[in-house]
DNA sequence: ACAGGAAATGTTATCGGTATCATGTTATCG
DNA sequence: CGATAACATGATACCGATAACATTTCCTGT
């Protein structure tokens, strides 16, 4: 109880100065290997716990990488996020971790509150960013990489996929199958600058294939699932067969919107093809198997961890990007 | 560029000392209103950012609260994640999120390093830990929060629910609907405690109501998910008709099973009933709905934050305990 | 036995805020 | 108008580890 025991406390049972035990405790390899052992061991007795706060003070290097995700409840962030944390697992980095909920308003005030964290790097998934968010960072001069996205006008590195390309592949597809009353299935047009590019990529794609204009459904305020796919489905009821194609922002929006339309009595595919995004797992387990673009969401993260290797190893300086692509994977429902 | 801005030379560009610019950047009342708006203004042009690091290092606290979860990538643990985030958003704290991969060795691991920031308080997911794990959160004295679970010697306060008697509603339920030739489909036996207790619950519950010995289909090591398991029932083929109810570990592993079910031609829930556990958004979507158990994740996340509040409001010191319960979700698959 | 260098340990100052106590300055009132 | 309180600001020390430099101890070869 009282108070707590720290290095000197060590030191002083040990029979040394503090230096030394700091020195131990990182096993360098200059103290005598009998008067680490000794010191460890004696640490370990009086129950000392090393202060990182302290350390992060003084050698002004925190071990952390602060990351943010649109949110966490989201199986491709969320997978990107665990490769990002077995890969930096024994770098002695932690990750601090923070969710935007979908809002560039909200991003700034977080990476705010990151920053006075002193992080050694930041992750930001996706390329939209506040004029004031932008300066900041770019005034901190910490190495950043931005992911999921491919921006136009970078902050740092990036690792990411083109989210117009991969709309693209999709529409071609289902232009090829003989499909051309599109309706695109996503969140309102809001904050949500993730889902409006899709959007666009399909507005643009239906286009540039000579389709007619896609019609957009609306599945309410981002974030978007399985459920609010579902239901707007339901709310339109038999009317939905005007369309011949649903192309969905997200695989839970797709399964949301197929188990719907099977429960109304309508086939997919034969009344009614349906793509989803992301390749989720249950994209690939439902049935029938949703066709679907996968990103590669652990790639992400593991493509983030060797920049981010890099970076601590001080190679070189100048921004790289990294384009993990993306690609049709076709399932049963179109 | 070249060094960093600290109050130093915020306060000296005011003409001020650094303790009055230290008091007016946090709004302390006993600074001239002018002086404050003065030393915001400057601070800002300066482009000064604080030093989370100095203060948690100056007062020895470090405004963190340290989570441990088996995995982010799984929806409730997602969700009662998020509940947390946002009901601690505003107070001044950050979550230090770390994960065990579903192993208490590793979730020793994981505590030891996240005690060395310093938290102010420590919330597990579940109630099994190491001996080594326990004597050491015990000797910090720090709050500890254990949720997910009702641990029989808790190391602080609980929030959770009992995995068997959630079990047992549903062996009560297929028991009563006509079924005894059960099967648990689950992950191998092995570090996920989790796991075990719902498959012990299973066996218990069984047991009590006079069913004959529930058999045991292994999905594979842990975490297991839908393709585990429509893997698992697909190996099997038409063999699984020998029971007439599959008890899955998780919504995810149901919907698995179902999915593998519906393809070789059986119908759920006539030839073979279906449940699952956690009531995740997928058990009320698919076709047809799921039987589960609802745990709400959100809950708990909700019942911590309150508990947290109350902690750092430095309200009563004797441990709580809250069961949020669980409750049966009937389905079409049961 | 001794110089010279390697190996092991110690001393001092410091990172950037802020608790604590001290001091100066401006209202308030009999 | 002088005393006293209310308000505003400043000086000093310190949180716990460690970089940088200094010193001591122990070998090694001649």
């Amino acid at each position: 109880m009282s108070a707590r025991v720290t290095m000197r406390d060590v030191a002083q049972a040990v029979g040394m100065s503090p230096m030394t035990v700091s020195r131990a405790l990182r096993d360098d390899r200059t103290v005598n290997a009998k008067t680490r052992a000794r010191v460890r061991q004696v640490a370990d007795d009086l129950g000392y716990v090393y202060d990182s706060t302290a350390q992060a003070f003084r050698t002004q290097k925190s071990g952390f990488v602060a990351v943010t995700l649109p949110s966490v409840n989201n199986a491709n962030f969320a997978e990107t996020f665990r490769a990002l944390t077995s890969g930096l697992d024994g770098s002695g980095l932690q990750l601090l971790l923070g969710s935007t909920n979908y809002r560039v308003a909200r991003e700034e005030e977080l990476v705010r509150q990151l920053l006075t964290r002193n992080p050694e790097a930041l992750v930001l998934t996706g390329g939209h960013h506040t004029e004031a968010m932008r300066a900041v960072v770019r005034g901190r001069g910490l190495p950043v990489i931005e992911m999921w996205d491919l921006p136009a006008d970078p902050l740092g590195h990036v690792v990411g996929f083109s989210n117009a390309d991969a709309m693209d592949h999709i529409v071609a597809h289902l232009v090829s199958t003989g499909r051309h009353r599109l309706a695109f299935v996503g969140a309102s047009e809001g904050a949500d600058m993730r889902g409006a590019v899709r959007r666009d990529g399909v507005v643009r794609a239906a286009r540039k294939h000579g389709l007619p204009q896609v019609a957009m459904i609306d599945a309410g305020p981002a974030p978007v699932s399985m459920r609010h796919g579902a239901a707007v489905i339901e709310a339109m009821g038999k009317e939905v067969a005007r369309y011949d194609a649903l192309v969905c922002v997200s695989d839970p929006v797709a399964f949301g919107c197929m188990t719907a339309v099977q429960r109304m009595g309508l086939s997919v595919p034969d009344d009614l093809a349906i793509t989803g995004f992301g390749h989720f797992e249950v994209a690939k387990v439902a049935n029938p198997r949703i066709t679907t673009v996968n990103v590669q969401a652990e790639a992400i993260g593991r493509q983030v961890v060797t920049l981010l290797q890099g970076i601590f190893d001080g190679e070189g300086e100048e921004p790289v990007t990294i384009d993990v692509g993306s690609e049709l994977v076709l399932g049963e429902t179109s």
